[in-house]
DNA sequence: AACTTGTTTTCCACAATGCGGAAAGAGGCT
DNA sequence: AGCCTCTTTCCGCATTGTGGAAAACAAGTT
């Protein structure tokens, strides 16, 4: 049995949300079909405890309360990933990681080490540019063209190493080939001899993270790219799934 | 006013974040003192909705729906922030914060962390009380001086250190020198040993939003305030003119 | 200034909805 | 097995939330 007072609180979020975290009381109604009335108390309520603002034009949007459960939620994301990062170890021997996009930075939230003597230093918490990872391509390859490069033009995409794409024409190009074929690599962009592998997590509605698999170039080279792209996407949807539906039954 | 089981279900949510995003019934009933019925009641109702999630032990977790929500928020408002206040890190050496004033609550909106080890956690979605911070007192001071001083009078400016300022009197006088100087301290008013130099975000009609640095006392006392705080407008002054050609919050 | 239109906000009588104590059920330990 | 702790289910009652309709508001339009 649910509430439904609080069915319908999260509705309203979410309809705010689809609206791009912005929308008037009768745009909620609109896509909730929930009687104003009863739209209206239920911001007041979302108001007064700050997961909901009302700008100066009486619209109202999603409030820094949100900003800060997701923090601790994502954190918790990266105890659910365990098993899938060590499933994508297993696969290819290698490192993995997971990533998401916070503002226009790449944080590393969790991550699963390969048994290997010579692996990829503990990177969780660490922020990164997008332009130089894989991750960080596969995630904005999920984003509309403009918006993508718009990370790019802020963070300047300066240059790591030799290898690192620091032409906005050819980031252009390389992101539209990663959507083609749904995984996305770092051939030494971020670091002289280390390569990685990233394909994205869809958690049935958007892309909200990735996972990558990363090792030394000699060592990623001798495997099978497609192949390993294959098995790390399907690890990858499992998780996605498990993420979008934690409704179970 | 406000829908009791939506306030109770947020409430649930907030409990299970304090227990680092993990809890179980007992320890939510313990924090919140609602009754088991109750809470098993809203926990299901989340969990339908993905917003909580059950471990195979039985114990609740927040969900991945959060981390959408969340997501969609921190775009909102830290979007635009996130390159100025990386901006204002990389000047400082010190994490960057931007609050603004909701209601009589200061409350911060998006960060970006300082790279060192010892470092300030993250704040975003905190509520603390004006008197207390420097953003705070960059925010009142822009305001008249009556309606700054009844906002301290609502909120009762409680002392939170020995530093505290909770005199009306020294309060007027600090809010002075802040407008004379165009930037506000905290020396260890709101937490023991942390320091914030905060300056003043203006979209051109009016200050909208602090920006702020902040670290331990030592490595803040170790700069030079009014060089520090130079830099740090000419990047809000930036910042607020990007505010003020898009649409207003 | 006085309409018009498209909003958002407030009100209130009614009953559906959520409440919560207490009992039953599930695991975990020794 | 037995005991203990924690979770889940149940159900009668009245508190709580409901939603239609009207009032207040903001922003254009003549």
């Amino acid at each position: 049995m649910s509430v439904q007072s609080v069915d319908r609180a999260l509705d309203v979020l979410e309809a705010l949300a689809a609206h791009g975290g912005e929308a008037g009381l009768s745009e909620i109604a609109a896509r909730t079909g929930l009687p104003y009335g009863t739209i209206h108390r239920l911001l007041q309520t979302l108001l007064v405890r700050g997961y909901v603002r009302q700008e100066s034009d009486r619209r109202y949007a999603l409030g820094g309360a949100l900003v800060r459960l997701g923090g601790v939620a994502e954190r918790m994301v990266g105890v659910w990933a365990q098993p899938y990062l060590a499933k994508m170890v297993e696969l290819s021997g290698e490192t993995a990681n997971l990533a998401v996009l916070e503002g226009d930075f790449i944080v590393y939230v969790a991550q699963v080490p390969s048994p290997r003597r010579l692996r990829m230093f503990a990177e969780v918490g660490r922020r990164v540019l997008p332009h130089s990872t894989a991750v960080g391509k596969v995630l904005l390859a999920d984003r509309p063209d403009g918006e993508a490069m718009a990370v790019f033009e802020r963070t300047g995409m300066p240059r790591r190493t030799a290898n690192t794409i620091t032409d906005a024409g050819a980031m252009r190009a390389e992101l539209a080939t990663v959507r083609d074929r749904g995984y996305a690599m770092d051939l030494g962009e971020e670091e002289l001899g280390v390569h990685c592998l990233a394909v994205p997590v869809n958690d049935g509605a958007r892309v909200v993270a990735a996972m990558s698999v990363s090792g030394p170039a000699e060592r990623i080279e001798a495997l099978d790219r497609d192949e390993l792209a294959e098995g790390m996407r399907k690890i990858a949807l499992d998780f996605g799934r498990e993420l979008g539906s934690s409704n179970g039954w």
